[in-house]
DNA sequence: GTCTATATAGCGATAGAC
DNA sequence: GTCTATCGCTATATAGAC
């Protein structure tokens, strides 16, 4: 792995566990086994290689979600298997966790990512319900754009009860409490396939 | 206000807007125009006022919370006045945001309060939705428990999603997505009251 | 590209005078 | 109780040799 890679890898790492207020340069050298010249040398800083950390698991992130989003199965089970694919859970999320970073927030350019990511996932699973409403497989009173937020702040706070509690329960719990509730949605319309 | 609740106020927003390890000794003197020595003397250092700070915080949080569990109302009503309490969105839980703290989940005395708080809330949640059910408010399928941690989690992703778009929006869709998902689990065994 | 040296500022606390 | 002085350490770089 090249010396910027490492780098890069290190500070995700680091970013994930300790956000970007609580990780120092001198930590990202440690853990990447990279002198500070050669740090300086390939990044302009902390924020250069923030951002580059940054958009690189926010990338991930998204990469991750459409494998599920856009694979086989109805609506609902699309969306069981988004919910229930296994996670870190006890690490948060590493997205997720940013938007609680005073100095994340206030730079615009490493704020960016963050919003995206969300911003698309929101209006990626808005399609997705929308789709299964159309289908009759969800109840047309059903509304796609608030429901789509609904999904996503489960999973952002199932990772805050998990990390507070010490233990995945509570995080699974929020997400089978969602696919209950989303089940019960359940319209009409779809006979399952024979 | 004496300057040891000057202190604990000061510690108090500053935990808030930039978590534990954001927040140092002299950020603190500065905003509550105390003293070092004056802070030395009535605390014995960062953790121990953090835990002052931390611990009023939780109590309140919890207080607030039962104000309108206990109020007047159907279960679904009680569930949708404290959902739509109005709150600070944009600031985020002063709660949840220390879970993404790496120096306060490692140290124990400074976790407790925050673990405490979620674990009360989920089971103050479930107590609620076990009654509802029972009442016939709610369908028999519906499952306390899990249903209480998707509650919860939906609040604390909610403040997630409006701190990525800087927008109370996404927290509003959230909180309204989860209603209209419970709303349809109205049982048929009550009729509102003439 | 990588290294070591150096720099300024802030962190978190202690000491002891008033 | 509050103040100022001081401390050893870290944060976040920059400079210049190799």
């Amino acid at each position: 792995m090249s010396t910027s890679e490492r780098l890069i890898e290190s500070t995700r790492e680091l970013l994930w566990e300790r956000g970007y207020v609580g990780t120092s340069p001198k930590a990202i050298q440690q853990r990447s086994g990279v002198g500070q010249g050669s740090m300086y040398h390939h990044f302009d800083g902390k924020p250069d290689l923030a951002l580059a950390a940054i958009t690189r698991t926010a990338e991930e992130m998204r990469a991750n979600a459409e494998l599920e989003f856009g694979g086989p199965g109805s609506t609902l089970e699309r969306l069981a298997a988004y919910l229930r694919r296994e996670r870190d859970v006890l690490r948060g999320c590493p997205v997720g966790r940013l938007t609680q970073d005073p100095e994340v927030m206030a730079d615009a350019t490493l704020r960016r990512p963050v919003q995206e990511t969300f911003g698309w996932l929101r209006g990626r699973l808005t399609e997705l319900l929308t789709e299964g409403r159309e289908r009759g497989e969800l109840d047309a009173a059903l509304d796609p754009v608030a429901t789509a937020s609904t999904i996503v702040a489960v999973l952002q706070g199932g990772y805050v009860l998990a990390r507070a509690a010490d233990s995945t329960e509570p995080f699974t719990e929020a997400v089978e409490g969602i696919l209950g509730l989303l089940a019960a949605q359940r319209g009409p319309g779809v006979s399952p396939r024979p």
